[in-house]
DNA sequence: TATTTGCCTACCATGTCAATAGGTAATTAA
DNA sequence: TTAATTACCTATTGACATGGTAGGCAAATA
């Protein structure tokens, strides 16, 4: 299941786009729009600068930006920073697939069609998608 | 993320349904064939009984079977049982949909469209379609 | 220089996951 | 009738994740 970790960067990256054309936005002003603590966004946002995907300035009109067009990022990628995986089971999960009954798992060929199914989807859809 | 309990309780599923004709089970039998720890499956099984899936009698020659036919079972069902839900977001695994912002969340329709997509790929797998 | 803002470390309460342990009740084969 | 087998029940555990909160430091600018 998504966690608030992963819906809530969704929707700082949303507000982050609806406002790109404002310089750097404050982390105080997507709180207050989006209704959700400061305090918890600020775990969410760090781990958004430190994948690359926005960026963060101090200071007195500081805040932050998105480093891309809002069509260049697919949702998958924005959840998969937030939860580590997109992968739904654990045994696919991991690169390291150290599963020994893999060869003759009668329930690993379903585990993999629904992995690409949700890969598909949510790589299928871009941040750009979700505005307006 | 789909969880020990929903993965190894279909994989009981699959195992009855391979020895449905072997009048009932014994857990022990399933427990060393699966590979799984015969008192972690029993609170798996204990799942599937009350919820109606399987049944179970007690003493020698005792053990679990199956209450319908393998393509009677949806995928989706099963996993349904064990994991409470197949709603991979909160906001839409409760039928008391309380968020207030509802109305005007933009990512709401993700994660609707999410949901269903998800919900009709497992109840489109039948029990049947895992054997063999 | 004061204010605004990001950034960093630490902490915490609660719950879930993945089991394990030990016992009781029911059923049947010998 | 007794011993073996099997389901079924309650409780407990350690590790980890979730969803935050608290307080302070660093940077940038008006």
């Amino acid at each position: 299941m998504i966690s608030t970790k992963g819906r809530y960067a969704l929707r700082v990256m949303i507000d982050l786009a609806e406002h790109k054309d404002q310089g750097y936005v404050p982390l105080k002003d997507i709180a207050e729009r989006q209704q959700i603590s400061k305090k918890y966004l600020e775990i969410i946002v760090r781990d958004l600068v430190s994948s690359g995907m926005i960026s963060g300035v101090s200071g007195k009109r500081g805040g932050y930006k998105l480093m891309r067009e809002p069509d260049d990022y697919a949702v998958g990628e924005i959840i998969e920073v937030m939860e580590g995986t997109l992968s739904p089971v654990a045994c696919l999960a991991c690169e390291v697939n150290d599963c020994p009954r893999a060869d003759d798992c009668q329930t690993l060929p379903l585990w993999s069609e629904y992995d690409t199914m949700v890969h598909d989807f949510f790589y299928g859809k871009k941040l750009s998608d979700l505005i307006k």
